[in-house]
RNA sequence: UCGGGGGUGGUGUAAUUGGCAACACACGUGGUUCUGGUCCACGCAUUGGGGGUUCGAGUCCUCCCUCCCGAGCCA
């Protein structure tokens, strides 16, 4: 599933592929073992050399970014084949499900880039089939109605040493079992009376071949069905015989699910249906720093540990979007980590590198202070404003330019001024001629303490009137950069700083018990205000995405911008060698001291 | 004590199906640079272990080790 070129990040300054003729040939090259698969079966006519796939979301909570790994791959292999990707709502369960998550789902797949067409259904639209289908099977004696206790159901199980024991209502004849079914389905009995089982096998290895349940009885209304179905199909009933009505040709589901395969078998073979899909099993998507877990992102909602599931320290496609990360980024991550059938753990580093690279590519630049500090240039006429021409993106020239205002007062990054610096240290220090990016060079002269506090509250510093623009005149080399703002110019702003939600690689693991609050990074939100933010930003419209020059990438929130006062979110950081080269040198230092 | 599925650098994925272990991320070193960004160059694994077949094994056979999933009226 390669991303397609024309819409891969960075895609206007790699041609490699388009040129490449060889691309609308026969691709013999396969991208994982599912392809594979499906080769085989094109190759064999198995399906009249038409694919379907589909993804089959439950409707009880917002698509996290191990979602994107399905969506990507069961859109794709769609569209690399010809085929179709359905989009189906495993609603089963009325008990846990919601209308609401229905749409928020549609709205993630849509905006993620993918189509589903008029292809859209729902398990509980098959209710009456599925209700048809346990009939027969019931007819054909693979079916019974069991009255035992959901205690007693569990105990006959058995486990993974002992076999089971069968159930004294194993034997009830058709007729019985049908009339029960029959007041089952009326709604005659309490939860919990009865359920529906297949008849398989007790003494089966294979725990989920010992008479598995088909249907339990629930008085809940369902989102859809309202309270039309006072009975509700068991996952694996349901599953496979959608995909079979739907003539899914490949269902493609989690590892998890192989435990699972041959029971979906059975059903399609039991009940001898047309159409006979498959399922293929591959790994989950795993990420370091993160929880790709919808029972435990519930529980960071509900324990408020984040403001909602669109939260932008969530991994949940509403929560990136929110952040700023974009599905081009999303698409090529998957893209990049593959499909196999081996359980690992990606590093959130990868998914970093992904949206620094696409964001990089098509982000406009914008100087804003974050930590302002005030910048006096002493020899700069009073009253005086000079415009500055700064390129959009100088990764793309055809973005073209914008103009800056400059004056006498300027703020620049507290970060970028030190009294005592280390070595290596290029920035601003008294003494230290440094270039204001795009305007020009300035010395720093004195660094104004407060009295009192002994904090630097102003830097007074000269500039060098024949190095306008930034060009060092005659050849000096200068080393450090800055960036800065013009002061009466810049207006206030909230910007949030995101970092990763959890303090540890793997948040889940037994080691950390089940205390979610204990592994979290305390530092995953830094809200800053009084943030001086270039003038030209005033009117920014949510969702737009910038680079703070030398900060790193900013979306402008779209649910707490105002007209006027828009609100900035921290997608990631730039890369910081500096940050690196710091780190070592105050080990380093720690390191001499012992 | 059972059944199913996996083990290739720090991470993930490949290897023309028995023929020089490749790509990306991360990391490290150096270079370029008006973002300590980007970009460029170089470095970084003999494939869980033993035995076997073979001219040749990550790939085949065998034994062992190890990890994941499974005992919901969840999906």
């Amino acid at each position: 599933m390669k991303t397609d070129p024309r819409t891969a990040p960075g895609a206007s300054s790699t041609t490699a592929r388009e040129d490449d003729q060889s691309d609308n040939a026969p691709d013999d090259l396969t991208d994982n073992f599912i392809e594979e698969i499906i080769e085989a079966d094109l190759r064999a006519g198995k399906h009249g050399g038409h694919i379907v796939t589909r993804f089959p979301p439950e409707p009880n909570g917002c698509l996290h970014i191990g979602h994107a790994k399905a969506i990507c791959l069961n859109f794709s292999l769609a569209a690399k084949y010809n085929g179709q990707c359905n989009l189906r709502f495993d609603d089963t369960n009325p008990t846990t499900e919601d209308t609401d998550f229905v749409e928020a789902i549609k709205e993630d797949v849509h905006w993620l880039g993918f189509d589903w067409k008029d292809k859209e259904f729902f398990a509980s639209g098959y209710f009456p089939k599925l209700y048809d289908f346990a009939r027969t099977l019931i007819n054909t004696g693979h079916a019974y109605v069991d009255s035992q206790s959901l205690a007693e159901i569990r105990e006959n199980r058995g486990n993974y040493y002992k076999p089971g024991i069968e159930s004294p209502y194993r034997d009830r004849s058709v007729a019985e079992n049908l009339d029960l079914f029959t007041r089952m389905r009326a709604g005659e009995f309490d939860e919990g009376a009865h359920v529906l089982r297949a008849k398989i096998d007790m003494q089966s290895s294979d725990i989920l071949m010992r008479d598995p349940l088909l249907y339990r009885i629930h008085k809940t209304p369902h989102h859809r069905t309202g309270t039309e179905w006072p009975i509700y199909p068991m996952y694996d009933f349901a599953h496979g015989l959608s995909d079979s009505i739907e003539r899914v040709t490949h269902s493609i589901c989690t590892l998890e699910f192989q435990n699972n395969r041959p029971l979906y078998n059975w059903f399609l073979e039991t009940l001898d249906v047309p159409h006979k899909p498959q399922q293929i099993e591959f790994a989950r998507l795993n990420l370091t720093s993160t929880v790709l877990s919808k029972r435990v992102l519930q529980r960071l909602v509900h324990e408020n540990h984040v403001t909602g599931w669109n939260d932008p320290r969530m991994p949940t496609l509403s929560g990136l979007r929110r952040r700023g990360y974009t599905p081009e980024a999303i698409r090529a991550f998957c893209d990049t980590i593959g499909v196999a059938r081996r359980d690992g753990r990606i590093e959130l580093a990868l998914l970093e590198h992904t949206i620094r690279e696409h964001l990089n590519a098509t982000s406009p630049r914008v100087m804003s202070v974050l930590r302002p500090l005030r910048l006096v240039i002493e020899n700069y006429p009073e009253g005086n404003t000079d415009f500055f021409t700064c390129p959009v993106n100088p990764e793309d020239p055809a973005a073209g330019t914008h103009e800056v205002p400059f004056s006498r007062v300027l703020y620049v990054e507290r970060d970028d001024f030190l009294e005592d610096p280390p070595k290596k240290w290029f920035r601003l220090t008294p003494g230290r001629e440094v270039r204001l990016r795009y305007a020009c060079l300035v010395t720093c002269k004195e660094a104004i303490k407060d009295p009192n506090t002994g904090e630097i509250v102003e830097l007074r510093c000269e500039w060098d009137p024949a190095s306008r623009g930034g060009a060092s005149p005659d050849g000096r080399k200068v080393r450090g950069t800055i960036h800065w703002v013009s002061a009466a110019h810049a207006f206030d702003a909230e910007v949030r700083l995101y970092d990763r939600l959890f303090a540890v690689d793997n948040p889940l693991a037994e080691e950390h018990g089940n205390d979610l609050a204990s592994v979290l990074n305390p530092d995953s939100l830094e809200v800053l205000t009084g943030c001086k933010l270039a003038p030209s930003l005033k009117t920014t419209q949510p969702g737009t995405r910038l680079q703070f020059e030398r900060l790193g990438y900013f979306c402008a929130d779209t649910l707490d911008s105002t007209p006027g006062h828009p609100v900035f979110n921290r997608t990631i950081g730039l890369r910081d060698s500096w940050a690196k080269i710091a780190q070592k040198q105050s080990k380093t230092k720690q390191a001499g001291r012992r």
